[in-house]
DNA sequence: CCGGATGTTCACCT
DNA sequence: GAGGTGAACATCCG
């Protein structure tokens, strides 16, 4: 899905519907609504509710309305975002650029008549009225150094660990890869086996990675992403790259640099 | 035709 | 409780 970088895109967009009104809400698919909802209950909940801000956690998108009311939207492998026509972005890695009416999942269409569109083939996304924060861990993209510190214990693998959406939010496994290819370190370390100097180490990578790829243009920009896509070994020494499932997802890395 | 793909959740193991 | 695995969701792509 996208990932943290995506969403935030997404949420850039967003900022185009804070302070329009919502005239009413399209939401054909009602397994895309979680928490039992309805689509006639969330129609007479956000009809005439005007539209206060647009905030990111994790890879959640957050539109606060009128009131207290959050609605919360998540996009999956596959789901995109279009605002008045505009995507934020033209096509993701694992899903074409095609827009097949079946694939909108979910609409708000707003009083000055432009709308904010959720394209979703795979349905992974969906779509909340008042989610709980409290399961999600502090977002990856603000974290300090010592938060992320906390994050690293037990045994579980290092990159399980930072997958791991209740303990840091908004890293998905192109980013983690990247990052701790960047940071050189082994994805299946136990988490709570950094010393001090690797964790200090992995925050500052996290930051310049998260900085460097949201210039480029997304999680799929990575060096480690590029590499593994055209099968050339390691961007940096040239050795081949490993690839096995660690925490339930392809990893690749390069076991001659990551320690 | 087959396998795998930026994600999340849940059942079922050890 | 901690961790791991595999399935499910539905579609595209090589």
């Amino acid at each position: 899905m996208p990932e943290l970088l995506e969403v935030e895109y997404y949420r850039r967009l967003a900022e185009r519907v804070v302070g329009r009104r919502i005239a009413s809400v399209d939401a054909p698919d009602a397994w895309y609504l979680r928490g039992g909802l309805t689509a006639g209950e969330l129609g007479a909940l956000l009809d005439g509710a005007v539209v206060r801000g647009a905030r990111r956690q994790g890879k959640l998108l957050l539109l606060d309305l009128d009131g207290d009311a959050v609605l919360g939207l998540r996009f999956g492998m596959t789901g995109r975002l279009v605002v008045d026509g505009v995507a934020a972005i033209d096509k993701l890695e694992y899903s074409s650029g095609r827009r097949e009416p079946r694939w909108e999942r979910f609409a708000l269409r707003f009083a000055d008549g432009g709308d904010l569109v959720m394209i979703d083939p795979r349905r992974l996304g969906g779509v909340e009225l008042d989610p709980c924060l409290d399961a999600l861990g502090p977002d990856a993209a603000s974290i300090g150094p010592a938060a992320l510190g906390a994050v690293l214990d037990g045994g579980v693998a290092l990159k399980a660990r930072l997958l791991d959406q209740s303990r840091l939010a908004g890293l998905g496994n192109l980013l983690v890869d990247e990052l701790l290819w960047r940071a050189h370190l082994d994805p299946t370390r136990p988490a709570g086996g950094l010393d001090a100097a690797e964790r200090r180490r992995l925050h500052r990578v996290l930051r310049r990675t998260l900085a460097e790829l949201d210039g480029r243009g997304g999680s799929h920009t990575g060096d480690l992403f590029v590499a593994r896509d055209r099968s050339t070994g390691c961007p940096r020494c040239g050795r081949p790259l490993a690839r096995a499932t660690v925490g339930g997802r392809t990893t690749i890395w390069c076991p001659a640099e990551q320690r």
